[in-house]
DNA sequence: TATGAATGAGGCTTCATTCAT
DNA sequence: CATGAATGAAGCCTCATTCAT
């Protein structure tokens, strides 16, 4: 009887810690009901299958980080372009530190229709814009803005789960390491 | 009755073509057997379990993986390090191009025990003595080998996966467009 | 949408009756729900395994037979004991005939666990009780009444399958049979 | 290459224990070969079956068990029915002990095509042969014979298996148990 | 809205047995 | 005599989904 909304999140935060434990297949609808505390029913009033919630946690994590990384940036001068890809580093990092165990299950572990998803297009002409703004401005120049940006979200990512894995979960270590080898890349 | 290793090939063969095509858990062990074909019996012959195939595909490419990118290695000239990391580049690009579908499956759509992988470790391994060696004669300076080579190493996945999405699979041009990015990271 | 315990009773009837006439192992699940008239999910919602049923069937046996023997103890004179004795032995051996057949197979067919099961406990302390009563009372004497009880029921088993054996199931020649010796045992 | 009744023997008691450790079901035809470290065709040429070894083992059991009891008995003086008895009771008891755990599993828990199989019904009749001849000789008076014979030879089990059960399984402590029970059957 | 009993297709795995070498 | 690779029928069990209440 509690509003629709706080059921589905109570759902979709159950899955999220089931298959982030356990991983998505081993993950049945059943665990999912009894760990929120509702009827089988009731997942299936708010989620036509169980790769909905897939989706829906996906997205959910999508709109997060897209949202969180936009906020770090709209508090940086739009003029100095090297302060500003400091930010986007910045917010990156933590959004991706935050979450990352729900990114790696709900992003890698399901079949992708296609091989390149929607979201990480989203975050990558993010990027993108920002580095192409830098270059029209002068503040670097880059052959190929796309592969740049690409370069530098998956090499962050790498060296973000290499620093989990060692233990050393820091944002500001990671991003100051992260910043000496992506300010070679951004050269005039 | 066939030496065991042809049987064992024919397996892994056919379950590496059903797992590229359709994904790991749409694909039976009726399927592997009947496109392999042989009995069912005979695949829990070889393999203990339907994740045995899948870890030693695994186990394989990353052997098949790690021997191409040393025999390109090894005709390159050991003081010119510069020449060096790009051999290196280009025969992992190439190895990877060659089978990034079986890659994609089994590394990716297979939940890992832990996060970081054995086998990527020794691929990072394998690029951080080259880099290592390079900075120790003085062709470039790094501040952190790992953290580069990580980064390269996720770097090119990425813009390789970009590029084979785009329908531009061709080595050549992707090592051209990786090492001028790459190369403004090894500097002096 | 049967009271769950409807289903779990047909069920079980079903087992039952499959195991007598086929055999435990002979008997599949496919068997049990199709007798029982319900699908296969069915049987698992209210079992976890094959062998569950197995345990329940055990269980239900036991309560039934010494709710059986206690009925029948409840109505003899407290002071007679040797007329308690034989009302024991009539409820016992009545209630191993109307059920040898699933006390066979549960009970023998099954690998217990550990050499003594709990049910056998539980009718040989009712018949220990009872002898030591007795042998208080002075109406007999007993060196050994553990041995007595154990000797008596297995004994009492044994004679019992003999008559089945040979077409003769008739209760009350067999108590005859069975006074004549074990009234030899109970003496002063 | 070694003489035919080695191997059989070997594998026998390979099988022999296995059965006893694991039970006959959860024993393979591949553990057996394996314990008695031969291919697993080689288990086929000396039997047809893996029942068969049940066969030959239950067939072993009862010759070793009547040969035993029957070379106790043989050293018994023809006169003195009760020292006979009292043999055939020691005899009997001492040859349960040494094999309870295979005559459990060989016996109880492979499905009987009867009730009653042939090697109980042996035993039986060696007891009331014994029986009969010392009541011809006036040693005692039986009503039953057989009812008699069954219950002693079952009560003995029945108290033989509740002292092994309670760790105390010497054969003349649990002889002279017995025997203060049996004599009271057997009188005048 | 909420429930949970009921379903059944289909997966993985086991294992006794055969037979070419 | 001995082997062990090969088989395939058959079993147990899972689980997403439905639907009557």
């Amino acid at each position: 009887m509690l509003p629709a909304e706080v059921r589905i999140d109570d759902l979709m935060t159950a899955a999220a810690d089931l298959f982030i434990a356990k991983g998505i297949e081993a993950t049945t609808v059943n665990d999912i009901v009894e760990l929120a505390g509702v009827g089988k029913g009731t997942f299936y009033h708010y989620f036509a299958t169980k790769e909905d919630v897939i989706l829906a946690l996906r997205e959910r994590f999508s709109r997060d980080f897209t949202n969180k990384v936009a906020a770090a940036l709209a508090e940086c001068p739009g003029d100095d372009h090297r302060a500003c890809f400091a930010t986007w580093l910045r917010g990156t990092v933590e959004a991706y530190i935050a979450n990352y165990e729900l990114h790696d299950v709900v992003f890698h572990e399901f079949r992708h229709s296609s091989r390149n998803s929607k979201e990480k297009e989203i975050v990558i002409a993010q990027l993108s814009a920002l580095l192409a703004e830098g270059a029209k401005a002068g503040a670097w120049s880059l052959p190929d803005v796309r592969a740049a940006a690409i370069a530098i979200y998956d090499g962050m990512h790498g060296v973000v789960d290499d620093a989990i894995v060692a233990g050393n979960g820091d944002a500001g270590a990671i991003c100051e390491k992260l910043s000496l080898l992506f300010d070679r890349i951004l050269i005039a």
